[in-house]
DNA sequence: GCGTTATCCGTACGGATCTACGGATAAGGT
DNA sequence: ACCTTATCCGTAGATCCGTACGGATAACGC
């Protein structure tokens, strides 16, 4: 048989002690979900943009970081959709911004805090 | 044109406020990079569990996730390659740990808080 | 030495994801 | 009315990723 059952841990008390504290595959699909779509340099971004700038429109967005406005319409049609980001219509320009129920902690730990490290480094993994 | 030029923003100062304090392309590329190694169910849970149980075999791993051998050899092989975990081969048996320099942020933010915030959470997205 | 066990590697397949384009919609401006 | 601008949508093609399989390697027990 090529999946062999692997009846019998090398470290018994090791895989129960993880299987009692691990997250569940439910709940670290529900995490990683999110955090998939943090994964990705425009969206990253889009989301650090509009952080700081509050609301802007898809055009501006698309100046401000150098990218076309198909990359950041669909970034906003993902993110909008995992609802992070709302839309206001006005006149013919959209604005969007962070939705107000927007994950406190992802923001502080990944916008904030994870972005401002990664800033201060030079090249930790070059290799 | 397809891709108009868009040369006048609609916000002039938002642009050039967000554009100032943005992440570099390439600031943002790095630290997408290793989110991306956190954004996957498996190796979210590989992390964690080596979090809790300082050292364990591929075997181990599998067993205490519930997962096949295959997916977890898998996940270890990008967890290493990145740096991230580092193995230690004893007799036929190869004990995997958390690198030495696994980036603290990363532990501290995403496998300790997000977890734990997501663990408590009941079902935020289900929309 | 021989079979078994723990693990890794290479590869092929299927699916998800991103990009780019053409066209649709809708609101202004003249 | 007509042209332009801002944006969205659908889709097709490319590309990236994870899974599963077959086989290789290496160590241990008999």
């Amino acid at each position: 048989m090529t999946e062999s059952p692997h009846a019998h841990p090398i470290d018994g008390a090791r895989v129960a002690h993880a299987r009692g504290r691990l997250p569940s595959l439910d709940e670290a699909t529900r995490l990683t979900g999110l955090l998939s779509l943090i994964a990705d340099p425009i969206r990253l971004r889009v989301l650090y943009a509009l952080d700081v700038s509050e609301e802007l429109c898809v055009g501006d967005l698309a100046l401000a970081l150098g990218a076309n406005e198909d990359q950041v319409t669909y970034a906003l049609r993902l993110l909008r959709t995992a609802g992070l980001v709302i839309a206001r219509k006005e006149g013919r320009v959209v604005f969007n911004r962070l939705a107000p129920d927007f994950p406190a902690p992802l923001r502080e730990h990944c916008l904030h805090q994870l972005v401002e490290i990664t800033r201060r480094t030079p090249a930790p993994l070059t290799d």
